[in-house]
DNA sequence: TTGCTTCATGTTAGCGCTAACATTGAGCAA
DNA sequence: TTGCTCAATGTTAGCGCTAACATGAAGCAA
């Protein structure tokens, strides 16, 4: 503790106050200031202006790493991702937030960035911190990490899919027959040539089979599909490895507008509405940048953030159903 | 601990495994397993295969809250920002996430939307979980939230700009210069009557003094500002109120892009380059989406993924420089 | 007065772990 | 043998807080 170890700043010397300190200070004992925190209502009204006094005279900021640690309440809830750098996902997190913030509760934020043996890591980093719950987008990857969560003996909201046999809750849509409702709608137009391009993420590749057995289904020949590597904007030149193809599926609408950057240059986009486009574009997520491009991008509306919400309210609320879809939604608009 | 509230899961019954079951379990003491966890090569090889064989048979899942508090090390850093839907903060949080994850750090992460109330409110309830560091977009809106962060004596690191003031470290770049760079570009352009259209959080509004004052030091009459609302797509309306207008910055890409949608409504917008459009617009940020419009978004790039990398290694070296500007850069495309 | 209730505050023990300081015994030079 | 070093493991105390259980004083009905 010399000084020349102390971070900036000018505050108080010497380590952070705590709650006796308070206490000796404002002559009670240290449950009184513990109340003063958590039940005020409990302290006759001068006790409660004499500790409040100290406290603010000591700068004294509660830890509750202590408390929770004493409580077996942490307050805090793990959350995982992919990555965070990608709208869907990041409007999972600001809803859930949102939801859980104003309660009390910290986020506790980790990314997998689709590495299954980094989702374990940071699952059992999570689990670690003793949180109340955990929210991640998708399931576990490996038998390792749902055995992890199982035995946390915790709420797990496995959130942006509807998993057969979900470890507990779950918060999402039908990424399958999004994938048929597309199909079914690009057929209806009198697509023949369809395609599909996205990740193999679980979700994008459940997605993919909708699409294929719909398509299939309707008499089309089997669609092709193209896996675009993550933060490739190979979804630019997709078209050049697409001939022939009149219709296509994006796993995600930053793929969708790429592909329909790349069908400019092309020369293969109108501005007209879907029915004079040469090759016909859906893509899933609804970014507000589909509505401002032109033309203007027909998509799968998912709503990132009502997921976050609902996943927030399965982690609080034990009671009730477990297994919410949110359903999604086909908005037309001039792409396809 | 009755069964029925114990959550979902087949694991071993009862509560988590301590450090001292596995203890027991392996017939040796609790520090020996304290060892085994975080400095295994202090350990005998066969004790170690003992206490590994413990753990794993019991589940064993280290509890860091109680370390935490015997160490005085949370392994944890707060991040604050304005709001995690907003693709440059969040490819701030990613960076410094990928930077920070592997060295056993996790990121809690706070949104204060732009409210400096919630602000203080989120900087309080950081500090209470004792982070080893904060990173902050921006600075304290409030005299409060500044008092807090000096007194908490852990690095601090303020970005995505540069303060005159800063509490401890810096990672970011100059706004205000970022303005007057893009009013020189549109001046050389021969533009006469500028426009601004953005928010008017603190970094947005230093944009615009450089971006008017350099208008004004060009002999251009003082330039419009738009100030829209968060979230309003009224960018896409822009237009319609800045009558006479020939150029605009957009103080972020989506409003950018938003006013370039508007434009084409209008008529306003052609296909080729700069030269040929009657209304300039350059945005900020450098989102990828940029390239994928037409024509191009001309923009200020900057790296928030930088910025976030950046921030992590201040919260690690207490050393060497504090204040890092990551500057920006004038990318020119055909949108001005 | 007794006996009860209620409010305000205090005492005690312990959450699960780690820092700091023992302790033990083996190896080995002189 | 002595005396040393070093590797491996253990003992003790305590991090800052809270749950659970006192304690004591005041109010009040009968």
């Amino acid at each position: 503790m010399s000084s020349e170890l102390t971070a900036p700043g000018t505050g108080p010397a010497g380590a952070a106050p705590t709650l006796s300190e308070v206490a000796k200070r404002a002559g009670v004992s240290s449950i009184t200031v513990s109340r003063v925190v958590r039940m005020p209502d409990l302290v006759a009204p001068e006790t409660r202006a004499r500790v409040e006094r100290a406290m603010r005279d000591l700068g004294y900021v509660p830890n509750l790493v202590a408390g929770a640690l004493a409580s077996a309440r942490t307050n805090s809830v793990g959350v995982l991702v992919p990555t965070i750098a990608n709208a869907i996902f990041a409007d999972t997190v600001q809803g859930l937030s949102d939801k859980l913030e104003p309660l009390g509760f910290s986020v506790i934020l980790a990314q997998s960035r689709y590495d299954a043996t980094r989702e374990d890591r940071m699952l059992a980093a999570l689990l670690s911190r003793r949180p109340e719950a955990i929210i991640m987008v998708g399931s576990p990857a490996t038998e390792e990490g749902s055995r992890l969560l199982r035995n946390a003996r915790i709420p797990i909201v496995e959130t942006w899919d509807l998993p057969a046999n979900p470890i507990d809750a779950v918060a999402g849509f039908d990424n399958y027959k999004a994938g048929v409702a597309v199909a079914k709608h690009l057929v209806a137009q009198g697509r023949k040539q369809l395609a599909f391009i996205g990740g193999d993420d679980p979700r994008g590749t459940r997605r993919w089979f909708g699409f294929r057995d719909e398509a299939l289904a309707s008499g089309l020949s089997e669609p092709r599909r193209l896996i675009l590597d993550r933060k490739d904007s190979g979804s630019v030149a997709a078209h050049a490895r697409l001939p022939g193809v009149d219709a296509v599926f994006a796993a995600n609408d930053a793929h969708a507008i790429g592909f329909m950057s790349g069908l400019r240059k092309a020369g293969l986009l109108r501005d007209g509405p879907a029915s004079v486009q040469p090759v016909a574009v859906i893509g899933l997520g609804d970014l507000e940048m589909g509505q401002l491009i032109s033309p203007t991008l027909s998509t799968i509306s998912v709503h990132g953030d009502a997921i976050g919400r609902t996943a927030a309210t399965l982690t609080l609320e034990r009671g009730g159903e477990r297994r919410i879809d949110l359903g999604f939604e086909l908005v037309l608009r001039d792409s396809g």
